[in-house]
DNA sequence: TGCCAGGCCCTCTTTAGGGCCTT
């Protein structure tokens, strides 16, 4: 079972870079098992600090906004019981796991398990896309959204259902009867070119 | 307030450079 399930999680952040400073400022995460969203989390964090306007734009999270908001400390505590033994899935999943690691290691905790990236397997399921970027994944696929972008929730959901749109997609194209985590996850070290090939050999395989 | 990164991937490549993607 463990192998179909998944949260997939998207961080709103203080900028790019953790090493620089850079906090997590809204935690949104989607459980998935089978294909279905069974549970969900969502929580805005103080980071201790003041966020840029820019930020303020981009996400439409404020200063205000967040100097009500609990600690990051209190929100990774719950958020950590959340992902615990679950596979982990993120659109540009780097990003995403760098910020984790980094909050999780501010409470003294560790990540355990894998991550794997949406935006890696989408560059192969879908090469011909319009670009890879969530928003305009979810238009060229259809993917059904409220039309709200860059809040963590909003953005979890949408990776969500993009992920399970790819294990669809090849499913349907390579006849494959199951792919788990494992599998999408794999894609991403397979070279773009060879990923049909890959497929057809795991098909054959199932 | 504005700045800061880093991994992937392509090509006019591999003794490198630059675009994409995340906030």
């Amino acid at each position: 079972m463990e192998k179909f399930t998944a949260v997939i999680l998207d961080f709103e952040t203080t900028g790019l870079s953790p090493g620089y400073g850079d906090r997590a400022i809204e935690i949104g995460a989607v459980l998935i098992r089978n294909n279905q969203v069974v549970d969900r989390f969502q929580s805005l964090m103080n980071p201790g600090k003041r966020i840029s306007g820019f930020i303020e734009d981009y996400t439409g999270i404020t200063n205000e906004m967040l100097s009500k908001a609990p600690s990051a400390a209190h929100v990774m505590e719950q958020f950590a019981s959340f992902i615990a033994g679950h596979n982990l899935v993120a659109h540009n999943a780097s990003f995403d796991r760098r910020f984790l690691d980094a909050e999780l290691s501010r409470i003294g905790r560790t990540r355990t398990r894998e991550f794997a990236c949406s935006m890696l397997a989408a560059r192969r399921i879908y090469p011909d896309a319009p670009s890879h970027r969530l928003e305009t994944l979810v238009s060229h696929l259809g993917l059904q959204t409220d039309g709200l972008f860059h809040r963590a929730l909003a953005d979890a959901e949408m990776t969500a259902q993009l992920w399970t749109a790819m294990i669809g997609e090849i499913k349907g194209t390579y006849r494959l009867k199951e792919v788990s985590f494992d599998l999408l996850q794999s894609l991403a070290g397979v070279a773009k070119r060879a990923v049909p090939a890959y497929l057809e050999r795991v098909a054959v395989g199932q």
